[in-house]
DNA sequence: ACCTGAACACCGTTCAAGT
DNA sequence: ACCTGAACACCGTTCAAGT
């Protein structure tokens, strides 16, 4: 069978999903498109470009129409659909903050959070640095929630499982940041 | 020549720092070390193991005093200070993050900002999320500073350089939450 | 355009045996 | 206690050649 881009792509999904990232090997993948290796390279420049293309993809699928209007809940929509996406496939937080580290793609949730942030009337510095914080709080958190569910769902029981909403608490410590500078900055616009 | 773990540990830094994460192999440091790879497994069960390992001496060598006594000033002094050790070696942060992620070691920072809001007075699940969020937002921020800067360094001019105090934005914004937290906090226990 | 065959230059880890 | 020798079971990537 003859492949396409897309269908490597795809395919190295399935098999993040079942085996797992340090099982996501070229050789292993061609070996399951019924290609050799070397066939792959036609498709792709190397396993670096691969992975971006499936955090892409990966932060694609989980994509949800925007529901809310206001600001901080827009972001908190945009946080936890983040999350959620990344959760879906097995190690998919990791795939996808390696991916956002080297920028190599993934940057789609960010510039979403930095439009809904600028949509809001927040001033352009707290919408760079709002933006920021909120989606490292969420890599770090989906990242750490993600290996404890595995780890857990592997080596049966031990620790407390984690919570499904347990983004939610760090995510409204930081938005009562962003609401205090935009009241103060308000605060300050009405006396001038 | 005879090598004791804490040998194979530092010479482990010396390769990281000089080469960079993706050349630091059991083969090479064993080579590096005049030894053949299967002595390392004398010192060390895996490279898992000798990473965190790794992860632990580079905290443990960016150990400053305390100075500061408000619980906040001690926050930012305990984050700075992460920051720095993190940067000091070349793919720190990828190390020490990796480490924290999967449990092993790397756990220093976060017990100590959890001791620093608790003996500010904060309650128990702000001490809980505060310090988590905290630590994500410094790990996220320097891992992608780090790449930043050494993709900089090697790839000569492009994209502005980033700030050196470039994480305090972002962890002075938490930190408001939380000041508006506690001060939410105390106001209600004053009115009961 | 998509793939094979064959090679290059590597990996982490184990384990019996040496000193 | 610390190390060697030798092996096992793999990697990512390149490149000439095939259809």
């Amino acid at each position: 069978m003859r492949h396409s881009r897309s269908d490597v792509v795809a395919h190295a999904i399935t098999v993040l999903d079942e085996y797992g990232l340090e099982s996501l090997t070229m050789r292993r993948l061609a070996t399951e498109l019924g290609v050799r290796p070397s066939a792959l390279y036609h498709h792709v420049p190397n396993k670096q470009t691969l992975l971006a293309a499936v955090a892409d993809e990966i932060l694609a699928r989980g994509r949800r129409p925007a529901r809310a209007h206001r600001w901080d809940a827009r972001a908190v929509e945009i946080c936890t659909e983040l999350r959620d996406a990344m959760l879906a496939y097995r190690d998919g937080a990791e795939v996808v903050v390696t991916a956002h580290t080297f920028g190599l793609g993934a940057d789609g949730p960010a510039e979403r959070l930095r439009t809904a942030l600028r949509d809001g009337g927040l001033p352009a510095d707290l919408v760079e640095t709002g933006a920021r914080a909120l989606l490292h709080l969420v890599f770090g958190h989906t990242a750490e929630e993600q290996t404890a569910l595995q780890a857990a769902s592997a080596g049966a029981i031990d620790g407390v499982p984690v919570g499904r909403s347990d983004v939610e608490p760090s995510l409204e410590l930081l938005l009562d940041g962003l609401r205090a500078r935009v009241a103060a900055g308000d605060e300050h616009a009405r006396h001038t």
